[in-house]
RNA sequence: GCCGAUAUAGCUCAGCUGGCUAGAGCAGCUGAUUUGUAAUCAGCAGGUCGUGGGUUCGAGUCCCUCUAUCGGCUCCA
């Protein structure tokens, strides 16, 4: 007998041999058919497996994310079947589970798929699941594995089993379908009710831009019909709160085919709005002892090859600008870092003087890839909100703390609650991509560490995401379709002090190298704004927000009484507008409601005789009769309440 | 940059297998209506069908080039 342990903390006892489905059975019948997938002593299993051990089980249903991975990890193994029979010669390499389905790589050589080629490829999983067959693990010898992918001529699978240790490699196996694979599965093919081919992309192998292209087919499946309905609705919902549609909507930006790729027309309401969030951090910035400065948009090349940028960037960057002058060249900016640098070396500095710390909201220019251009969240002109702090070894911790404050203090004021706190490091494997010595990276790596440890940030750890010069603390949020993106940054910076020869005179009357830090609470004012946008749905905080106020008049006769209003409100730094048309009033809230105008005011004749105006909130409805004096202290404390002090 | 797809009026979209002067709704303009909490009615105007080429008696429709956009990959100082 064998001793299982619950979640719940229960045990029970099975002969040994019982496979996790018949401890699912044994707690209840209903519950057992809803049961997928299996965790056994912190190891997936199948839950097929014969448990031959004590241990604590823990069993998984569609609604658990691991029940989630197996189900679509299955998925992805019908996938590779079905379009195997379509595609005989097709190889395959991997198919992993994602967060919203899953994937097939698959080398088709001179094939293609298409989506004409989705209907028939659901179809085909669909009658495969039917089938209701078992999905099998069975161990194969490294030379059996080895042997049956040579034949087949698949070298990526091959590549794959050569990077296994023999007695560990198992296939899996459903119907005829064989599949190189560690497991992880639902019981069987039948669980599949509903399945969408979502698109098709080309992926290097391996990830590497050197290897082949092969085709990526994206899909996801639900043990219901209704569940894919719904998760399709649920999409179709999201992409209403794109900001690519929501900046259009709302006038807030556009791009010009004849102005460029990726090069951002910031709108009348937009271009005030993005000032209100630059007035925002500046008040902060301020309070926290920044200093703003300003520079060119371009500089000498010879600045980016002092900063090592132009070495690491140069040629896919926009190139340099040449002038009537003989072998002169500028660059447009594609970072504020190396300005700031000579900002600082302006003058010599004692360690009394120091921390300084350097803000400029800086426009930069980077040509990114053209497939990479992605609305407002990556484009070739954005304006960092940039600042460089240079301060003592001593000061780093304290410093580092102080930008991790005012980056929080930022998100709680716009409402970013979820975010992921990434340590972005180097990549072990490849040091030679970035610049300076280990010891300098051991101490930065360390400070960016400990002082998000002790700010009490949950982060995780990114091997390959620091920056050339340095490692960083960014602030990732997702956007509507759950897609991750950098925001707020901070970065410890040894190697550029080093290479612009910054110091300063310590105590001992000795130069000595000050460390800085670069960082971004916003990131940039594109990318901010875009992901504000979407996670708002446009419906910004009052204090934000292009036109706070809508004075809807009833009719001509009390468009006096509106413009009375509406300077009223002006003169209390309340943004309002009037809706002068010739439309009924119902017309009017219509088009408020859609414009995502946060109060609108009905004034007619009742109004006009009280002097009052009968408020109606966004989304809410009608608040009732206000005097325009209790109106403004509405309007005032709102704006107060989200816009706590730094 | 690479793979796949898309591009018709300011916006959202029809236009099937190539066939008279390319349609609709919304927005706009004009007129009527003077309106009380999510769309008043009528009329008018608006498009070299992304660009350049080709096939054809004939191209919005088929083919190629380029450009832009979308979904991915790679990249992201």
């Amino acid at each position: 007998m064998i001793k299982v342990t619950l979640p719940d903390g229960s045990v029970r006892e099975f002969q040994e041999g019982v496979t996790a489905m018949e401890v699912a059975r044994d707690i209840s019948e209903g519950f057992a058919r809803n049961v997928i997938s299996a965790r056994f002593d912190g190891k997936t299993i199948e839950t097929s497996t014969p448990l031959t051990t004590d241990g604590s089980l823990t069993l998984y249903t569609f609604n658990d994310d691991e029940g989630k991975k197996a189900f679509w990890h299955s998925s992805a193994h019908v996938l590779a079947d079905a379009i195997t029979h379509f595609y005989p010669d097709a190889k395959l390499t991997i198919g992993p589970a994602i967060d919203n389905g899953f994937y097939y790589d698959i080398d088709l050589g001179d094939d293609t798929i298409s989506e004409k080629d989705f209907k028939k490829i659901e179809d085909k999983m669909l009658e495969i699941a039917r089938g209701k067959h078992l999905f099998q693990m069975r161990e194969v010898s490294k030379a059996d594995a080895l042997d049956f992918y040579k034949k087949q001529g698949n070298d990526y699978k091959v590549e794959l089993i050569e990077n296994l240790t023999d007695g560990d490699i198992t296939f899996c196996d459903h119907s005829n379908f064989t599949d190189l694979c560690r497991g992880g599965h639902i019981p069987n093919t039948g669980i599949i009710k509903a399945v969408k081919i979502m698109s098709v992309a080309g992926a290097y192998w391996r990830g590497d831009e050197k290897n082949t292209q092969l085709t990526r087919v994206y899909g996801i499946s639900f043990p219901k019909q209704k569940m894919l309905k719904e998760y399709l609705e649920m999409l179709e919902e999201a992409k209403k709160r794109d900001h690519r549609k929501l900046g259009k909507d709302l006038e807030l930006f556009t791009f010009s085919q004849k102005v460029g790729q990726g090069l951002p027309l910031w709108l009348p309401k937009g271009a005030a709005l993005r000032e209100r969030l630059e007035n925002f951090l500046k008040a902060a910035q301020k309070k926290a002892g920044y200093e703003m400065v300003v520079t060119p948009h371009i500089g000498q090349k010879e600045l980016y090859v002092t900063s090592g940028h132009y070495e690491k960037y140069g040629e896919d960057s926009f190139q340099p600008i040449h002038t009537p002058k003989d072998n002169e060249e500028f660059l447009l900016k594609p970072m504020n870092c190396p300005h700031h640098c000579e900002v600082y070396n302006t003058k010599p500095y004692s360690y009394k003087d120091l921390p300084k710390r350097f803000a400029e909201f800086g426009t930069v220019y980077r040509y990114e890839q053209s497939g990479e251009l992605h609305g407002l969240t990556r484009v070739r002109c954005f304006t960092q909100d940039d600042a460089h702090i240079f301060c003592t070894p001593d000061q780093l911790d304290r410093e580092f703390k102080g930008v991790i404050d005012l980056v929080l203090y930022v998100f709680k004021a716009l409402g970013f609650d979820k975010f992921t706190a990434q340590v972005s490091l180097r990549d072990p494997e490849n040091k030679e991509k970035y610049i300076g010595t280990d010891e300098n990276w051991e101490k930065a790596e360390n400070a960016i560490m400990n002082a998000a440890k002790e700010k009490g940030l949950n982060t995780v750890v990114e091997y390959g995401e620091a920056a050339f010069y340095g490692p960083k603390l960014d602030f990732m949020v997702k956007d509507v379709l759950g897609r991750s993106w950098q925001l707020g940054t901070i970065q410890v910076d040894y190697n550029l002090p080093e290479r612009f020869d910054l110091s300063y005179k310590g105590s001992d009357n000795q130069l000595h190298r000050p460390v800085m830090i670069h960082r971004a609470p916003f990131g940039s004012m594109e990318r901010f704004t875009a992901i504000l946008l979407e996670h708002t749905g446009g419906n910004f905080p009052l204090w934000l927000t292009p036109e706070q106020v809508i004075l809807l008049p009833i009719s001509e006769k009390y468009q006096k009484y509106a413009e009375k209003v509406s300077s009223l409100l002006e003169n209390s730094e309340i943004r309002a507008l009037i809706d002068d048309r010739n439309e009924k009033t119902g017309r009017k809230i219509r088009d408020a409601e859609v414009n995502k105008i946060p109060y609108m005011l009905v004034v007619g004749e009742n109004e006009e005789k009280e002097q009052t105006v009968s408020v109606r909130k966004h989304g809410e409805g009608d608040l009732g009769v206000f005097t325009i004096e209790n109106f403004v202290s509405l309007i005032k404390s709102e704006v107060q309440n989200s816009l706590e002090q730094f």
